[in-house]
DNA sequence: TTTTGAGTTGTTCGA
DNA sequence: GTCGAACAACTCAAA
């Protein structure tokens, strides 16, 4: 019985199930130390944001529980990494560390480091895929180059073998006689506070179980409408799943295969099943390009877009912010996400292309928002969202694809639910109105007791006249490169 | 190597 | 009110 104590090092892969780090930490026959070290210094630019932080206090919590109730508990350290796994192992006698990857840049080159100083000292080190279904390097086109565009890249995955089976979650965990020190949550102060912490605690169930919960009710009820409410904010037809896949809570083999087996068991079924899984598929296709395209966090993709004409707009940046644009939907969604820390979407296409587009503020701003305030922030999602709809990211829509705002609205919120629930001011008006308040005549502005410019803002810039400059400054932007590449050999 | 078909999510205008 | 065309080429991935 028992060899040496092991150590599994969470990131974010925070559950029991599924969980391939833990699995190999207790087949070692030791003591399992698991531990979370948190040091936000050593993240680079990307450390998780503020909404992330509330969302990962309450996770480790939830984490910590589900490690008591199975005989163990979570250690957690402040400092840097590598000094940090040195002392634990110095206390413990461990002589392994496991871990499952990540795959944001600046992670990778963490985890090379810390590996080769670990085994250059004699300790096990390994780390293993958990928070995909398919390893970015291993997904190829015949050329064995990585994929620029979605659906060869989905149509691949659906090609390889299928990924495997969840592991099960581990009825005990052996631990330590004595349990080696550890701060407390609070000691790592990532919940500020604020009252807007509150809002986002009381919008979401955090931990393991939760994302269960969440995936069984999803199950139930919402996967069977998917194909036709997932682009409703008015109604829960997404499955609001993202940010347990984020923190790792829920695996996504997991999703895969629950999914796959309902869809066996629902013939009518195979379409909103397919749906569902090329969303999953997105999430790997964002992960794939971050991985061979680590640059793109920051830089376009397309990198004739580093001359696009943006524009300079503290006031209209600070008005898409704060959910005052004039635009009913834009500015809904944008209260959603500072009231829950989650953005429909639907809403989240449509806000984002009202800054790029309508604003023309580059895509970098609205993706720095979105990392501090979404409860989902995924490096990799997020560079992929900003960067295809600013247009200048893979398989980016063609530039004249632009929203507008008062349709969209018109389209996935028609009766205006979504607007009335977070823009109150305009609840009185009728659904006729709802989504473009300055057209309403004056005595229907009256009746609902709006009146814009002091209840609500008139819109920050004229729909049609920053359409026709977006499109203006994209045909710039192409005639500039057309120039610069030249076409004279020709 | 060259060719060919296709590419998440849209809007507007005019018949 | 409905419908099709125009909006522009360009690059990717496979044959």
């Amino acid at each position: 019985m028992g060899g040496k104590p092991s150590i599994v090092w969470f990131h974010q892969d925070l559950r029991l199930k599924d969980n391939p780090a833990l699995v190999e930490a207790i087949k070692q026959g030791g003591a399992v130390i698991p531990l979370y070290i948190w040091e936000l210094s050593e993240e680079g630019e990307w450390g998780p944001g503020g909404a992330s932080r509330v969302w990962l206090h309450q996770s480790l919590k939830s984490l910590d529980m589900s490690l008591r109730a199975r005989g163990s508990a979570l250690v957690l350290r402040r400092g840097e990494s590598i000094p940090v796994l040195r002392s634990v192992i110095r206390e413990t006698g461990a002589d392994a560390v496991y871990w499952n990857r990540r795959y944001e840049p600046h992670a990778i080159g963490m985890d090379q480091q810390v590996k080769t100083e670990l085994r250059s000292n004699g300790i096990h080190a390994e780390s293993f895929c958990a928070s995909l279904l398919f390893e970015p390097w291993d997904v190829r086109t015949r050329q064995g180059t990585p994929f620029k565009v979605f659906t060869p890249f989905w149509k691949a995955c659906l090609a390889a073998p299928d990924p495997p089976f969840p592991l099960s979650v581990p009825s005990t965990i052996p631990s330590l006689k004595h349990r080696p020190q550890t701060l407390s949550l609070e000691d790592l102060r990532l919940k500020p506070q604020m009252e807007w912490v509150q809002g986002i605690l009381k919008a979401w169930d955090v931990g393991e179980e939760a994302a269960h919960n969440a995936l069984l009710r999803f199950l139930k009820r919402g996967i069977g409408v998917y194909s036709k409410d997932r682009e409703r904010p008015d109604r829960t037809g997404s499955s609001r799943l993202s940010p347990y896949l984020h923190h790792g809570e829920l695996s996504p083999r997991t999703v895969w295969h629950l999914v796959s087996k309902w869809r066996e068991m629902h013939k009518g079924g195979v379409e909103a099943a397919q749906d569902y899984l090329r969303e999953l598929i997105w999430r790997e296709f964002a992960y794939h390009l971050l991985f061979h395209f680590p640059e793109t966090v920051s830089a376009p993709l397309r990198a004739e877009f580093a001359a696009f004409p943006w524009k300079q707009d503290r006031f209209g940046l600070l008005a898409w912010q704060r959910g005052k644009t004039g635009y009913p939907l834009v500015d809904a969604g944008m209260r959603e996400l500072w009231a829950t820390g989650w953005m429909h979407n639907r809403v989240r296409m449509v806000a984002a292309s009202f800054l790029t587009k309508h604003l023309r503020i580059r895509w970098q701003e609205g993706a720095r928002w979105f990392w501090d305030t979404l409860v989902d922030a995924d490096l990799a999602n997020n560079t992929l969202g900003w960067q295809w709809t600013a247009g200048c990211g893979a398989d980016a829509a063609p530039f004249f694809r632009i929203f507008n705002p008062s349709s969209q609205g018109e389209r996935f919120d028609p009766e205006g639910r979504y607007v009335r629930r977070w823009v109150p001011e305009l609840g009185g008006l009728p659904d006729r109105w709802i989504h473009r308040p300055w057209e309403a005549p004056a005595s229907v502005l009256n009746e609902a007791g709006v009146t814009l410019g002091k209840d609500y803002p008139f819109p920050i810039v004229d729909h049609a006249m920053a359409r026709t400059e977006a499109l203006e400054a994209y045909r710039e932007l192409r005639a500039r490169n057309t120039f610069s590449t030249g076409t004279i050999q020709s």
